[in-house]
DNA sequence: AAACAACTCAACCGCAGAACC
DNA sequence: GGGTTCTGCGGTTGAGTTGTT
């Protein structure tokens, strides 16, 4: 535990302990509420104790133990008394935090999963900003660590794209081009496990092209192995693209949008893998999952294999009207006219 | 090797709502 | 019912790390 600790308190970047009374003294003084007043006599007075100012900045190992020890024998809840109980010159709040973020036994540290990452995105295109019921659905994952993994890599993305991380656009890349890599990447790490996890639903869901707030439809068939899934706008259900996945390693499967792109994903047979053994549990998924509609449709498409034809509805697809010209901006000088194929790994390794 | 830029992530802040007195 | 305190959330910061020139 020692060991971990000095490590955890060596690395990472951080504050370094008091910020210069200059960056807060204008909040001090703009500070005209009774209660920021109050706060900050409690500040005073923690400051004014036996050679106690209050700390603020990184954990020393002492004061993780301290704080570890303490809600070992005591429990947590009532952080200001615990602070004060425990001899942390600490305020309650920063010893919440650095025991919900870092010191809980079952924080999961290191990077997230694609699986993870698959979970975060279409968590996030549902709830937002939510970043505490978002981890909630990631055992061992803090808000803080999705909080940052979006502002980080997420808008990143969108950054890159010149479009807003909100908007319809970049929604549309994350579900049609983002999603169903992670979703291969998820499958390939877990192509031996057979778990009816959400993650698993959600894998096929994001190679389905399944989403939320999206409109339009899309038609998915199973044909021979294959995946099949026909977009088409809300407007006049013209076809606008084609994106064909595969099962099978050995016999890829594409086909060309309406206007010339094509993406091929060669998928191995983990996502019928992923189906649940029983074949009951898709209902409980689906109720687990709030609005996953497809879990039924996916399940059969998973159990049966054969040439089946699955419909359902999209809200909303603003992409899927030019998908050519979408792809074309994850490529350098690439138009519609020039009629080149672009497969999903191209897209992202100019990605 | 040095300088700079970009990225990461622990920790902070203000605020709102819940709980308590 | 009203004031105070506590808790939790989302946004932001900036030191340290890593990558690039």
């Amino acid at each position: 535990m020692e060991m971990v600790l000095q490590q955890r308190a060596a690395g990472g970047g951080c504050r370094l302990g008091p910020r210069p009374a200059a960056s807060t003294a204008p909040v001090m003084a703009a500070a005209s509420s009774a209660k920021h007043e109050q706060e900050q006599e409690e500040v005073k007075e923690a400051a004014a104790g036996p050679d106690a100012e209050l700390r603020r900045g990184p954990w020393t190992v002492d004061e993780d133990l301290t704080l570890i020890n303490y809600i070992a024998e005591h429990g947590e809840g009532r952080w200001n008394a615990l602070a004060r109980a425990a001899g942390l010159n600490r305020t309650g709040k920063s010893c919440r935090l650095r025991w919900l973020n870092y010191l809980r036994p079952d924080v999961k540290r290191g990077d997230f999963t694609a699986d993870e990452q698959l979970l975060i995105l279409d968590l996030h295109s549902r709830w937002g900003n939510r970043w505490s019921k978002i981890a909630a659905q990631l055992p061992g994952r803090t808000d803080n660590e999705i909080k940052n993994y979006w502002r980080t890599r997420v808008q990143k993305h969108a950054k890159q794209l010149n479009c807003d991380v909100n908007s319809a656009r970049f929604k549309d890349a994350m579900r049609f081009l983002w999603m169903p890599r992670l979703a291969e990447r998820a499958a390939a790490a877990q192509s031996s496990s057979s778990s009816a996890s959400p993650a698993a639903s959600l894998r096929q869901q994001a190679i389905s092209g399944d989403g939320h707030g999206l409109g339009g439809s899309a038609l998915m068939t199973a044909n021979a192995g294959c995946f099949e899934m026909t977009t088409t706008n809300g407007a006049d259900r013209s076809p606008s693209s084609v994106v064909t996945t595969t099962t099978s390693s050995s016999s890829p499967c594409s086909s060309r949008t309406s206007s010339g792109s094509t993406a091929t994903v060669n998928n191995d047979d983990s996502y019928k893998a992923a189906a649940p053994a029983g074949g009951d549990d898709w209902a409980a998924i689906q109720q687990d999952q709030e609005s996953w509609s497809t879990a039924s449709n996916l399940q059969q498409l998973a159990a049966g294999g054969g040439d089946q034809q699955l419909l359902f509805p999209l809200a909303d697809l603003p992409m899927m009207q030019d998908l050519s010209g979408w792809v074309q901006g994850f490529s350098e000088g690439a138009t519609p006219e020039t009629h080149q194929l672009w497969s999903l790994d191209d897209i992202w390794r100019m990605h």
